[in-house]
DNA sequence: ATTTCGCACTCTGGACTGGAGAGTGCTGAA
DNA sequence: TTCAGCACTCTCCAGTCCAGAGTGCGAAAT
């Protein structure tokens, strides 16, 4: 059990009485003193003693005492150890497995599938749920599509990546026809279909030039599509998009009743950029992972643990999902949880399936 | 000036005083007591005085006072006199005008300009902003298309009233070819196009029965297509749209810092359910509607107030937008601005700009 | 008849107090 | 090595007190 490098100094007892306090705590939110212990774990030991060990698992930097004189609590190294060596993770009853298959109905379009998979998340752990769906590199083009609207403007659609739909509006110097657009889409479909989104856009006059024999037209109509399609607003194509849920179930956690708090972490979730940054770290990770505390490395999240896990189709990685919560969370069961979700996920998004 | 029913018994005075102190507690957040308005007002009376008219004042429902001895603070009723009768907007200078001009770039397509509007009204007010997009009865199918995916699904693109793109998957019982679905879809739009949806989804089997002397195999996919396109989540179609900002901002409003009450007005905020009944009594007023504290109907916003105004298009109203702050916001200032932003978007979605 | 002054009264909020409870560290004995 | 005992520390809570702000009302002033 006892593996980790500072860890190994301890002895099996205090392992196990350091366990015991990270689960008592965890239960009350309140900082566990020496009696309360005593009568707990089914050591048969006095606080005095108890006592002595906490004072020892103190100097390792696991415990922390608020003051003086109140119990101790885990600090963020103390849950390190705890979630990598102490904890064993319950396994899911079949009836929460079918919950959480329920949610994930396949026959939801991509966006609404994410969102309802983050809030499922944040429903079943009473936490917060967060779900990412990566700037992914490869953007392949599948179909492209233009619409006259009125008043010189033009919808352009694009769909990417077997699943992905893309709007926008641009507006034109003069009125197209139905068809005139509908040989410029056919045009173009047949030359940028299976390429690279930002193959396309940084080709698209090239191409068009080395096929100029055919300039007609409906090549001009086709280049001055495609050059209003995809000058505009470049930066917005391929924007990582996130998702989430539940966040006001954070305001019951105690550790975080202060309004500025509240305030500055609701800042956080709406700004993304933060929290696209830390499940960025987590996409090459294999499996799950927890940050705890500071270790994320922003400090709003200084009370919270992130666990997350990425999804994946055919061995390929989508994106990432996952819970967070105050580091004072029930990681034994939300890491089965968001370790299933992830898993569920992938084979919803399985076109095979 | 002083015209409505319950006011027209109070003395000038009484009115002026009434305003100043309404404006005080706007201005400070605390109750306000006669000595404050004493020194503040420009009339010349001793606070005893005023300690009187407050008393008649408070007979008359505009005012309250939180316990026997502090100030006076106004009611619903109280804020409604001021709002109705008393209030003086200020008109927006053009430093103002021109930034939410700038927010409201027409180049953006339709929801992101939603999005845009409400952050800029939160932004621009510290206050949460909220501009709706209602359920529109009439949804005249502008363009419909199916693109392949792998697995046999089909991606259905529609596009509806010259502006909205509503994307859904569905799954179908075998592989059809591009041009299959080209065919299909050809042979959809030149029945469809320019008919509602509704009627659409009501009579797809009628109207294609009808024309069943083409009966051939594109005939046959168009049929599958069209019942798997609009069968699915019925429902879904036509609803709601509703665009958050600047929640956060409400945080810092004295009146809400008690964490069990955001946490009520995040949820209905999420539910959107509430919010959007509210603004849907708005849609009808013709122009800025407010609706103070309990007035709304709704107990979590009984220390807030909502000012929406309706945005149109052409004459035809299109949505509403508008700010949620607390009753004692800075309505002089809060109100153009609405109005100014309702008229800007009206004309940044109209498509002959 | 209004307006004002003066006075007694009320309520809040901050500062201070003391005691109960929980917990600790240390020492010396088993 | 374990444990009992003891002195000590810190928090939390209830109580008390007081200053400050404000009120209401009756009597005096305008």
């Amino acid at each position: 059990m006892a593996t980790k490098a500072n860890s190994s100094q301890l002895s099996e007892r205090s392992l196990y009485l350091f366990k015991a306090l990270v689960e008592h705590f965890i239960q009350d939110g309140a900082p566990v003193g020496s009696r309360t212990l005593a009568k707990d774990s089914s050591l048969n030991l006095s606080p005095a003693t108890i006592r002595n060990v906490m004072a020892d698992l103190e100097d390792f930097g696991l415990l922390d005492s608020p003051h003086t004189s109140s119990g101790r609590v885990p600090t963020a190294k103390g849950y390190r150890l705890f979630v990598d060596s102490l904890l064993r993770v319950k396994d899911l009853n079949s009836i929460e497995v079918e919950k959480i298959a329920k949610e994930l109905d396949p026959e939801n379009d991509f966006k609404s599938l994410m969102q309802r998979t983050s809030s499922m998340l944040s429903d079943i752990t009473q936490l917060a749920g967060v779900v990412m769906l990566p700037r992914t590199e490869q953007s392949t083009l599948q179909h492209m599509e233009f619409v006259a609207l009125s008043g010189n403007r033009v919808l352009v659609i694009l769909v990417v990546n077997d699943r992905e739909v893309q709007n926008r509006i641009i507006h034109t110097s003069r009125t197209y026809s139905a068809s005139e657009l509908q040989e410029a889409s056919n045009y173009l479909n047949e030359i940028f279909v299976g390429k690279d989104l930002t193959f396309v856009r940084n080709n698209i006059l090239d191409e068009l030039e080395r096929t100029k024999e055919k300039l007609n037209q409906s090549m001009q109509t086709a280049i001055e599509m495609a050059q209003l399609a995809f000058d505009y607003e470049k930066s917005k194509i391929n924007k990582d998009e996130l998702f989430f849920s539940g966040e006001t179930n954070l305001m019951d956690v105690a550790e975080l009743c202060e309004v500025e708090k509240l305030k500055k972490l609701f800042n956080t979730f709406n700004q993304k950029r933060d929290i696209l940054h830390l499940l960025e770290q987590a996409i090459s990770a294999d499996g799950i992972q927890i940050f705890i505390g500071e270790e994320s490395g922003h400090d709003v999240l200084d009370n919270c643990s992130v666990v997350t896990s990425p999804y994946e189709v055919d061995g390929k990685i989508l994106g990432v999902l996952g819970v967070i919560g105050p580091t004072r969370m029930h990681y034994e069961r939300v890491i089965p949880i968001v370790d299933v979700t992830a898993k569920m996920l992938g084979s919803a998004l399985n076109p095979n399936n």
